[in-house]
DNA sequence: TGAAAATGCTAACATTTGTTAGCTGATTTT
DNA sequence: AAAATCAGCTAACAAATGTTAGCATTTTCA
């Protein structure tokens, strides 16, 4: 009877790909059930399946679509001119916060639950995963050798660029929230320059 | 029939937490069923409930090692005397990556999937992460007043160096593993004196 | 307006889930 | 050697799971 709101721009499945991706987050995929799912988006959990084919296909969506947005990203910096390695990194960076901060539930999940996935998606998606931090280490490797960043690991540099970004999550739950951007900076400097201050 | 093999220095409840540890951190906790980790044990399902009360008690035993083995370490740096902020966050830093590298399972578990806790547990958890980030917060707010540390936001530096090193699951996961020593130089590094190639 | 499509519902299904009961045989303790 | 504890088994349970079938109502649009 309780129809499912949509709002404008939107079909009903994106609205409950949204509440599902909410939920993901909170209880991660396994622990979210279908009718957990259909009370938050005011359905009977049957009534779901009129919009999505199963609980499988809404990961699957949220994944691809957060994965395909990064790639785009990537390839862009990749293949602008005239910019160090220094600066892409940077956009890199800078893009990873603000998706994180903008499209935090699916990025969040794409990033933690993707393990879920079955095959063929699975392998797919952790193909994808890995050409993507192969790109950055690219990037930082053609940096190392330009001399314009420290000859240390580059896959260790990726490690620790990508999961310190993950770590926003706290940053939403905590209280006393600073500003987007100045997390953005914050956090570019830190991982660029360090903590310790130049004496 | 097949009984549980039991290493010296260590109960059949140790062998089935390690198990059960390992399938945490490969499929999370709500997907591992009783009868999967049984299986891995070698035993029937039923036969598990001789040696632990619950499927919750496995991940509260999980949890609550790895947090304490973290607080203990904390109280001991913090109460160390002549040491530099940067050598505090150095030591803190080093701890976590050997945690990773020898605890691998039970660290990242108790990391991942301690949000599936039920109280009374859930909240004392949080409560401990919350006061254990506070408590390396202090120590570069102390860092930032007395000029070894850059004036920045104490909180995402937190938030930062602790995501950073829990991306040593990809490490673990890659094919081209460097030295465990070499990773630890690395990290440490990168965070403490950040990427760019000082000039 | 009337036909087609979309969206919801209830009921039910087959599995899978965590856990318990009750039993048998082995191991340890006295 | 007898008694007590430990550690495994089979069988079963109640609840929860994802999903389908069949039907009613609303919305869309020719």
């Amino acid at each position: 009877m309780a129809k499912i709101k949509r709002n404008r721009n939107g079909t009903r499945k994106d609205v409950i790909i949204a509440k599902a991706a909410k939920l993901f987050r909170e209880k991660g995929f396994s622990a979210t059930s279908m009718r957990d799912l259909a009370e938050h988006v005011g359905v009977e959990a049957a009534s779901l399946y009129n919009h999505i084919s199963s609980k499988a296909e809404i990961l699957q969506e949220i994944c691809f679509k957060t994965a395909n947005n990064f790639m785009s990203q990537i390839e862009e910096v990749d293949a602008t001119p005239n910019k160090t390695a220094i600066e892409k990194i940077q956009a890199i960076l800078r893009f990873h916060i603000k998706q994180m901060l903008e499209n935090y539930e699916e990025v969040y999940v794409s990033d933690r639950e993707w393990k879920h996935l079955t095959d063929p998606y699975l392998s797919n998606m952790q193909t994808q995963r890995r050409a993507y931090r192969q790109r950055i280490a690219s990037i930082i490797e053609d940096g190392i050798r330009k001399g314009e960043i420290k000859p240390i690991d580059a896959p260790t540099a990726v490690l620790i660029m990508l999961h310190a970004v993950s770590g926003i999550e706290s940053w939403h739950r905590s209280k006393k929230k600073i500003a987007g951007e100045v997390l953005e900076d914050n956090m570019v400097q830190i991982l660029v320059d360090g903590l310790r201050k130049q004496s």
